[in-house]
DNA sequence: CTTTTTGAACTGACTGGTCAGTGCAAAAAT
DNA sequence: ATTTTTGCACTGACCAGTCAGTTCAAAAAG
């Protein structure tokens, strides 16, 4: 019965069901796909009753957008730390952008099965959790959109970029860069992946020098 | 008595109807997904009875397969001509790239549901088309680092760029900021959003003119 | 011509299987 | 004592794929 229990965070054991569950769900619905993805299969793989599910989440849509929420929440978080730790080392807005580049392939990396997950759902439309999506998706891209306008406010930036646009491509060239090095050549390391997007990132791929 | 009527290419009424085909399943599989879209439902938006999916294609399966097919193919053609006609008229790599960009805009323009269907499954395992997309997916992006290998020789580009992690980032930041473009601003016209695209490739951003 | 035949293309009712979600009593954990 | 989990049988909707039958334009026959 209890709602939110006092202050050592909602009882442990349900907590702990429901992160199998959302561990199990990710990877299945990764690479299946939601619809193509059995409440039986995702008991089965967190080694739990399918009564189970049902007792922890009101329905598979249920469970699938607390798992968006669950991962995209994460993911904002440590972007927006990433920002905040160059703005506390004194660094400028390029160095805050390449921290939060790292910060998403570092992302990326622990939890490879969440961003293709994430990727293939971000743009469909007609779906039930379509509302959720754009939530968080926002809270998300805020973190990038705001260091590029401030930086356009400090004149670090041009102010002839656009900043929506430029936020956008920005993670399109992580992400995708990012699931490219997962799926086709996982043997690369963390930074040489991050150095070649800063490289890309600062112009200094049609630099005249060798 | 006919079999394949003698030189007007098969039958031009099969054709047609595959067409269609094309046509109903794209936009429903891109809201949808592959697995939540059923065959009747492409059938019905085509204006075609459920036996004539079966009459035309194998399985669900295979009319997606030859989607994809179709369609990035569509894509390289589209890619290797904008490449090619930068090379006749003179230009350089960087020129390519540009060119590349712009038609990679143009495609997504055109067809944004097939772009969304494409990124959706292109990460996916364990799915009965991978190895078709697999083929398809290096072809495109084929084209994207042929230019970037050209360039370095060349001595356009720097010959620290990772090739196949640069195509992937570009790849990326064209299909991503396309995507949300037409998802979240699709009033902005063409020309902006491949001016926005141009600067973040040319290191215009962090520029220091205002 | 006119009639008949042919066969590719298409139709839609039907089948067999799958799956989300339910119900509930008993067991385990806290 | 209460919350949480289990196990499992059950239901009803839904859906991929099938198949016997229809349509019709063009070819062959008369």
């Amino acid at each position: 019965m209890e709602s939110s229990s006092a202050t050592a965070g909602v009882s442990t054991r349900r907590e702990a069901t429901r992160q199998k569950l959302y561990e199990a769900a990710v990877t299945l619905i990764a690479e299946q796909g939601f619809s193509a993805t059995t409440v039986d299969e995702i008991a089965e793989r967190a080694g739990v009753a399918k009564g189970t599910v049902y007792y922890n989440f009101a329905s598979k849509s249920v469970l699938f957008e607390e798992l968006l929420r669950h991962g995209v929440g994460l993911l904002t978080t440590s972007l927006r730390e990433a920002a905040e730790s160059t703005a506390r080392a004194g660094g400028g807005k390029v160095d805050a952008l390449d921290a939060m580049i790292r910060a998403g392939l570092v992302f990326i990396e622990r939890y490879p099965a969440f961003t293709q997950l994430y990727v293939a759902e971000l743009w469909r439309t007609n779906r039930a959790w379509q509302s959720t999506l754009m939530v968080v998706r926002q809270e998300a891209v805020a973190v990038v959109e705001g260091v590029l306008r401030e930086g356009v406010e400090n004149g670090e930036f041009s102010e002839e970029i656009d900043v929506p646009l430029t936020a956008a491509a920005l993670v399109g060239m992580v992400l995708v860069a990012a699931l490219d090095w997962q799926s086709f050549q996982p043997e690369r390391s963390l930074d040489d992946v991050h150095a070649a997007l800063s490289r890309l990132l600062q112009g200094r791929v049609s630099g005249r020098r060798g």
